[in-house]
DNA sequence: GGGCACATGTAAGCTGTTACATGATTAA
DNA sequence: TTAATCATGTAACAGCTTACATGTGCCC
């Protein structure tokens, strides 16, 4: 699977679930595929127009308020489940806390100790981030065919984030114990 | 912090461990810094010539004999504590199995199912990798100034390993529930 | 002498972000 | 009427990968 094609699936996924505008779409994948997923308009446009002139997706509404909706066809729904069925595309990973921490003698344990205090801080909110989309999925009785697998994928972000917690605890005493680097 | 930036890090900081070349770094990157970090070899080697030019490596060895060892200088070290004392450059998340997950519907629960067991059994390896280099590093008496750092980061990917576990567990669980989808 | 690991580098090209330009609609 | 939000798009650029070109040293 080519790396374009990742968008495509993106959006064509979003699309599958409910029509909406390019702009939504942006909102949409920001807010519920936000902690595992990025999209921008630089990529969410050109693949839209790209897509149109596939005819895998129909702009509907009038083009000339600016304003036009995008809606997946019977070809585009079919492209989705072969782009999902691809081997997944590994993402190169590029985790600038632990590159930190990693030198960490380097940069001192008090200024590690402020990161990892940072990157607990921001697991907490992601906690409390996927209890808010796990009651909203409850009250939603839109999609019902599509939540429970909307909820795999929130758990993933739940487990992530309380393991998150959990290394950040053990690494709190830990990094307690540690002398300070004596500056050369 | 630029991005660029980034790649300097994390050379620099290898080379403030121990001195070493161009492709033994990207084999120590890859090695150690595997599980978080990724650096192809069209980076290192610009990236190894501009850290040259500004003064904060030095190239040792017969460059005619196409082997040189790269050194960190004093204003690397400087320069290196300061790159790591600037904010994290967060990481856009693109995580292509949960992408598929969500999705999953289109998809059908079986071939959801494979994906998250192939996702369990790279966590259960990346276990055993994260327990061979705690080991290596129980072993290796130098560089005991830097291994209570490197422990954290190890620590970090076996926490990450055993949450996408339990996660994987608790999913498949759920997916043997789910009705098979009727592609309409 | 053949193959493999070590070693250095460049160039083409893709992916993706950012900044900008433009305008409609809505709420204060 | 002004500001915010909604909405669409483009262009420049940064970042990174991949493939290629080239050569050495060592072991079998």
């Amino acid at each position: 699977m080519a790396r374009g094609d990742q968008t495509q699936t993106a959006v064509l996924g979003a699309l599958s679930v409910m029509p909406m505008t390019g702009y939504a779409l942006r909102s949409e994948i920001q807010n519920t595929l936000g902690h595992f997923w990025n999209e921008s308009f630089g990529q969410i446009y050109p693949t839209l127009a790209e897509l149109e002139r596939q005819g895998l997706v129909e702009r509907r509404g009038a083009e000339r308020t600016g304003s036009s909706t995008f809606a997946i066809t019977g070809d585009g729904t079919a492209r989705l489940r072969e782009l999902l069925a691809q081997p997944e595309q590994p993402a190169r990973p590029r985790n600038g806390l632990l590159l930190r921490l990693f030198f960490g003698r380097q940069l001192g344990p008090e200024a590690c100790r402020d990161l990892v205090e940072a990157a607990r801080r921001r697991a907490v909110e992601q906690l409390a981030h996927m209890s808010a989309v796990r009651e909203e999925l409850r009250n939603d009785q839109q999609n019902t065919a599509d939540s429970p697998y909307w909820l795999l994928t929130v758990s993933a972000g739940e487990h992530a984030a309380r393991a998150t917690i959990a290394w950040a605890d053990e690494t709190l005493a830990a990094l307690a114990n540690l002398p300070a680097e004596e500056n050369p």
